[in-house]
DNA sequence: TGACGTGTCAAACAAATGTTTGAATCTTGT
DNA sequence: ACAAGATTCAAACATTTGTTTGACACGTCA
């Protein structure tokens, strides 16, 4: 009986902190840092305006328990390498590196807009970011930069690794921090389930193609 | 003598106005919009509170005419195809639109942040946004679509072009958009003018080579 | 010179917003 | 069932911030 109401209990307490984290979530991908209110995010967590502070803190603890929150989720749910084995070729890698980030930064689903949250974050790096990066974003360089490594037949060290792997990152990102301008250019909304798909071959197959011809000329 | 009073009154009505226009190009840039106060960008321009309003009706109007008078300013600063002329190769006029691109964006002395101030409008864009990319964006696109059909073989109309030529351009954009995270990654700050001379350099041989693998193979 | 329009200034205003407070309510262990 | 602790709530507080106001200074023109 103890047990049982041992989980009520931890379930009560992080319901509100759970909601709030949620809400939270949501408006700070929406409208950024600044903009968002204690207000909107508690009426969004059907909380009252206090329970941000007595549970984060303040506004800005619950930011950076947002955002590490954000990012692991993300990472769970869309492993760098998913669907290949470990001994694919690099290029079967490279492919599933690709699909699988693109689908990282355009899963804006309530529970996983760490895209956003991410894009803003660049804008506005906070005191957040570098424990971020060293975190979840270098472990994730350093699987492309392998990746990059072998298809150049470079060594990992080699400048050009991480170049190249930079083009191949900066077409992942363009398409969402770009995301109003090309729209506006193309006529285009954001890309669905499919669209990405085919950004993810297309990405893959020009990047690909790039490097192939990098490694015979010399520099 | 009428004259000469015109000139000076015209000057001294000029003066406020044209002083809170940088400051405000300047803090807008540094903070973003919401972030800014009008204190600030008064107390840089020597101005009173008030000025603000008086010149311009209000802050956000303010806001767009720094917008637009950033991108005028930097586009004729650096023009897309500086320093070729009309009948040079595509890949020539490709090195020189990426390059002036770089240029544009890393660009942030206080006359013309316009890098910043447009990396801020993506991630929370205002109803500025519009003109802008009908007025100065679209052109420059048209620009460079038909430099990559060149180099493709393609008709202009070709969805490859679009694909390539974002492509290319988020490999621009890239450098200043995640600055933090490269600067964090790499631990390089901010590119200077030799770095961005490279940086040019790279992104045109990764994008040529991509593109020339493009037209061989069929998709 | 004197009325008039323009620009500037300090002060005040009104709204928004993060945080605190103290009481009320609920949960838990005995 | 009851006392103790944890959580929630409405209200108030303090600060920031965009905007307005009315007086004042300056140059212009009749």
């Amino acid at each position: 009986m103890s047990q049982k109401s041992e989980i009520k209990t931890a379930a009560n307490q992080d319901a509100t902190r759970q909601q709030l984290l949620e809400a939270a979530a949501e408006v700070f991908a929406e409208v950024g840092f600044r903009n968002s209110t204690v207000r909107e995010i508690c009426r969004r967590a059907g909380a009252n305006i206090a329970a941000i502070n007595y549970h984060f803190g303040d506004k800005e603890k619950l930011y950076t328990e947002v955002l590490r929150h954000a990012h692991a989720r993300a990472l769970e749910k869309y492993p760098p390498l998913q669907g290949v084995t470990a001994n694919a070729t690099p290029e079967q890698k490279l492919r599933a590196f690709v699909h699988a980030l693109l689908k990282r930064i355009f899963d804006d689903s309530p529970t996983a807009c760490h895209g956003k949250l991410m894009s803003r974050e660049m804008i506005e790096p906070t005191a957040a970011l570098d424990s971020l990066v060293e975190e979840f974003i270098r472990p994730m360089a350093s699987q492309l930069w392998q990746i990059v490594a072998d298809i150049l037949g470079c060594p990992l060290n080699d400048e050009r690794v991480r170049l190249c792997a930079f083009s191949v990152v900066s077409q992942c990102v363009f398409y969402h921090h770009c995301g109003p301008v090309v729209a506006r250019l193309v006529g285009r909304p954001a890309p669905d389930a499919a669209a990405l798909e085919n950004l993810a071959a297309h990405i893959t197959k020009f990047s690909l193609a790039a490097m192939k011809n990098f490694s015979n000329k010399k520099r």
